[in-house]
DNA sequence: AGCAATGGTGAAGCAATTGTGAAGCAGTTG
DNA sequence: CAACTGCTTCACAATTGCTTCACCATTGCT
């Protein structure tokens, strides 16, 4: 699927300009005119980039930054800064919130499209291996295939979106509306809908062998991959 | 959550003024017409933040910042401070008594805000790290798991949040009413809850090996957690 | 149309967690 | 030591959140 990138910016032309060129180039867009609006999108859409002005109403883009980083459920998405200002200080503050890129306006078209394509790889570099391998288990992204200690497991292909998801993080704690975020596109309604694939997941990883691949429940949190661990009895 | 923000100034349209640019940044907004209702707020409640007028009714701005300073449950919430005068001794005498900052009136607004996104952040940057170590113990608050010498505790949310509070101030005596406004929000009912909850908690503490890590008990004061200590008998 | 595989939903049933009253213990004071 | 106050713990009940089952809808294939 293409990538989604949030424009933040309260210049609505130049966002409306970002934006078809973005479009362009085969991304999917979506846009914020103030902080405020911005940060609930990146929550709310996690989307793969986010392109964030310094100065907007409402709330400035230091502190949507900040708090984007600040949350375990976005502080992965990659931020780029723009700013109207050009002292050395503010990019060293900017990167210091964990912005990872910085431009100064006025910028050049093609110098924005560059860094974004350059995070889209960053990010696909980490992502788009064609196996993911973890101890016991390997995963094959090409045909999606899942093996558990070479045994081809018979998954289906929603268990294997989700399982992709967690391989990719293991030992990280996703909650249901991460899962459902990144997997359905979005969801927030009360539905038991991700419990049951995990519940089948499980059911399948259960191969009765080794060292186990386990879903364990956070309550109240959220699901983790995660090798079975030595347990001590105290 | 959102930060908790106290405003105490008796001018009642400019603490509307600045609550409402608060609020439009995510925060959390009280406010105080007073300095005796200001005091109270801030024990009551435990604000993350107080900006605090220096001339009010019942009680100036000195001192609901000395006694806010010279309450231990108290002391560690920042204060910034706003006068009307300019004398270059005022501001001595602000800090000294222990403010965090100081802003002449009339103040721009902006400035304000940045001030206050400062020590919120500075806060965060004391707060937010990942994880907790002290001797054999280690938090780690994104994945909320607790570790004594490297044995994972099974440990609930609420004791979870209970530990964590007390480990980040290893060593100082926090009140039931503390614990309880810390982390239930409020709280002044007489109850046995927490009570209880350390009782829980010291059970999982005690894995009867090295050095033990101890739920203290301050008769008519609270709870202390420390490191087990050689006992002398005076 | 018929079939098989897959995905989503409500409901029933569990299990973990949390709060509460009561009984009892401990430290302090007179 | 007796009385008092405050702390600890137990057993239990309420609550909340998770798991799973049975079932229906959808899709893709024949």
């Amino acid at each position: 699927m293409a990538e989604k990138i949030l424009i933040a910016d309260d210049e609505e032309s130049l966002v409306e300009f970002i934006g078809r060129a973005l479009k362009k180039q085969g991304f999917r867009v979506i846009t914020a005119y103030d902080g405020d609006n911005a940060l609930f999108l990146i929550g709310e859409e996690l989307p793969d980039i986010v392109i964030l002005d310094l100065m907007m109403p409402l709330m400035d883009g230091w502190e949507v930054c900040r708090r984007a980083k600040s949350d375990p459920a976005t502080k992965d998405i990659p931020i780029i800064m723009l700013t109207a200002r050009s002292s050395a200080e503010d990019a060293v503050q900017g990167l210091d919130l964990g912005a990872d890129d910085y431009m100064r306006k006025p910028f050049s078209l093609d110098e924005l499209l560059a860094r974004v394509r350059a995070l889209i790889r960053r990010k696909k570099g980490e992502e788009s291996v064609r196996t993911i391998e973890d101890g016991d288990l390997r995963i094959d992204r090409e045909e999606r295939e899942v093996f558990l200690r070479g045994v081809p497991l018979d998954i289906s292909p929603m268990e294997f979106e989700i399982l992709e998801l967690m391989a990719g993080r293991i030992g990280r704690t996703l909650s249901r509306e991460e899962i459902l975020k990144k997997i359905w596109g979005i969801g927030g309604e009360d539905t038991r809908t991700v419990d049951v694939h995990i519940s089948r997941l499980r059911k399948k990883l259960d191969d009765g062998k080794g060292p186990q691949l386990m879903i364990q429940t956070s309550r109240g949190r959220g699901y983790r991959l995660s090798w079975e661990e030595e347990q001590f009895d105290v």
